[in-house]
DNA sequence: CCCCAGGATTGCT
DNA sequence: AGCAATCATGGG
């Protein structure tokens, strides 16, 4: 079912981007990504680069309002010039060791600095450490329960990781097959794909 | 004008 | 343990 998913959404949809850069630029991402659309996201991205602070060293020293008026586009852009901070004195801190230490570890490590959810730091474990662990996201819990699946977080990503082979690629491009399809066609009150992907099951 | 986006935290029950 | 309120800008 879950491999038999990955198929269907790789027929239906094609992917023309997904999370590049350095690994300290896709942290950041992942942190201003929560609740707001990407091109939200790479306003307040692009602002920092221009202003050639996109480094842990700059964003932990520079003024935190200088940083909110920055990263504005984004949306809850006081909470998250704050857990921005303290994320990159968090990455000049630990992020090498982390990179040697176990995911599991490593995983607690991130869930512990401020405004790092379970989304999150799997975003940044996945895409940014190049760790195999499956990032769930809403339109994962909202399309496996348009398919008789139910779940949280926890159970759905078990399920996931136990029905797939553990490698980072395949985790990322259907992460990614997700996020796209759930876009396209899942919203709060209509999916009318979803009839769709159980017809073939 | 209304709804919501690639969530996390806090506080209440 | 689960639920609601809160955060805030920009797009459809």
């Amino acid at each position: 079912m879950i491999q038999e998913l990955y198929h269907l959404l790789k027929h239906k949809i094609n992917l023309d981007w997904w999370w590049q850069g350095s690994e300290f630029e896709i942290s950041v991402g992942a942190l201003l990504a929560p609740q707001t659309r990407w091109s939200n996201v790479e306003k307040a991205l692009n602002n920092l680069k221009k202003a050639n602070l996109l480094s842990p060293e700059k964003l932990s020293s520079i003024d935190e309002t200088t940083l909110q008026e920055l990263i504005r586009p984004c949306g809850f852009y006081r909470q998250k010039a704050k857990r921005l901070q303290e994320f990159s004195r968090f990455y000049t801190r630990e992020w090498n060791d982390l990179k040697f230490a176990d995911l599991d570890t490593a995983r607690e490590k991130l869930l512990q600095v401020r405004g790092v959810g379970k989304e999150t730091a799997d975003s940044i474990l996945l895409y940014a450490m190049e760790k195999p662990k499956f990032v769930v996201d809403a339109y994962t819990l909202k399309i496996l329960k348009c398919l008789g699946i139910d779940g949280n977080y926890d159970t759905i990503q078990a399920l996931f990781e136990k029905n797939l082979p553990s490698d980072v690629k395949l985790f990322k491009h259907y992460h990614a097959l997700i996020v796209e399809f759930g876009k396209r066609y899942c919203n709060k009150n209509r999916c009318n794909e979803c009839e769709i992907l159980t017809l073939k099951n």
